[in-house]
DNA sequence: GAGGCTATTCTTAGCTA
DNA sequence: TTAGCTAAGAATAGCCT
């Protein structure tokens, strides 16, 4: 009852008040809303991957536009698992985790993406200093861009989407995810070198009390 | 007091007991926990978006190594902004939220990415046609694939990214990214057009009380 | 704007069906 | 296993500093 002598202690508050859950009016309330609940997210995606030892990623945009993200082990290693798994991780070398399990080779099509991708490896590998001896400087794909380097106006990953067959779009997709990811992450590797700050930082950064995490993006309060 | 006559009612259930955030070993209750903590960070991750117009992506796997995803407008909409952009919203279509307010030519580098996006497009569609018709096999990317169509050993999104400098690579990266993310769009609007289960369905599906969300995939309980 | 403070509402651990 | 139930933790809306 909280009664002090003979006087009534008026609630200092009126603690939380239940809110309906549409869109916030007033700017500067949306603001403090919006910081609370993403640590509060960001939080419990920490609770989780600790508990269950699963992999997740978070990532959210302010109503201003400033990307805040979270991700266990990284949020680039989920985003190229999501991105190139269907279901049961492909399991790529992306993935460190144990529990993993066995590979599946070819996990959504008969298409052996595997054995493609070892063998552009290697061709990368091959090309590696020819390349850089005739790349010091970007402007032949920035200028030459689309239609340059080749000779022919385009390459293979350029031609028209629709005009394959879904069942080869997939692989294509596939294909397609798989470079990107291997490209993203030579230039992250690089950003991070220099001190820079990419989108993502594969950076294992803060920890939360008593656990491996991910990382918080800017002002990854906890 | 719960006194009923002159019986004192036990309680029912100790209710929720205070559990230490660190990895469950019952694999039991492991999946439980995971199937209820995961729908509430994606119902907050809906919350979010709704309460402050805010883009929220994200990304499980189980312990399993099944996905589940949430995101609004969508988990690759924004996965694609926050691989593109550093921070306030590159806005290139994908966005199709009406507070993104103004688009910012050149976000990160002074690079005119938009006009090459441009360029590219209209390339693309000139080429669909011919395309078509050489393209009804993928064989000449499955085989060929690295090296195939273009003559020389390689385009200029494959040349070693190492040798590039920093600012180069930046640049680099958009445009590999934007590139994919439009060729993935292509993809799986074919997928879903022809109702196949894409890592990622571009679906508006369900919706939380009284708002406009992203979507659950497989078993998006809210 | 970032922290701190309640009083409430919300979430969920442990059970049971 | 997927689904409620209950009651004890957690998160947080509205204030204040």
């Amino acid at each position: 009852m909280d009664i002090v002598g003979d006087k009534i202690k008026t609630k200092r508050t009126l603690g939380r008040q239940k809110i309906e859950i549409k869109k916030l009016e007033k700017k500067s309330n949306k603001q403090v809303t919006f910081s609370k609940r993403r640590s509060g997210i960001f939080k419990k995606a920490g609770e989780l991957s600790i508990l269950c030892g699963s992999d997740v990623a978070a990532i959210v945009f302010s109503p201003n536009g400033k990307l805040f993200c979270f991700g266990h082990p990284s949020v680039d290693d989920v985003i190229h698992r999501y991105l190139s798994g269907t279901s049961t991780t492909t399991s790529d070398a992306t993935t460190n985790n144990p529990e993993s399990g066995t590979t599946n080779g070819a996990a959504t099509g008969e298409f052996n993406f595997r054995a493609y991708v070892e063998g552009m490896r290697e061709l990368e590998a091959e090309k590696k200093r020819v390349a850089e001896a005739r790349l010091a400087s970007a402007s032949t794909w920035k200028e030459g861009g689309f239609r340059g380097s080749g000779g022919v106006d385009g390459a293979w990953w350029d031609e028209s989407v629709e005009g394959m067959e879904l069942e080869e779009l997939e692989h294509y997709l596939e294909a397609l995810q798989e470079l990107r990811r291997k490209s993203s992450n030579k230039v992250q590797d690089l950003m991070v070198r220099k001190g820079g700050s990419p989108p993502s930082d594969p950076l294992e950064t803060f920890r939360v009390p008593s656990a491996r995490l991910g990382f918080g993006f800017e002002n990854g309060q906890f």
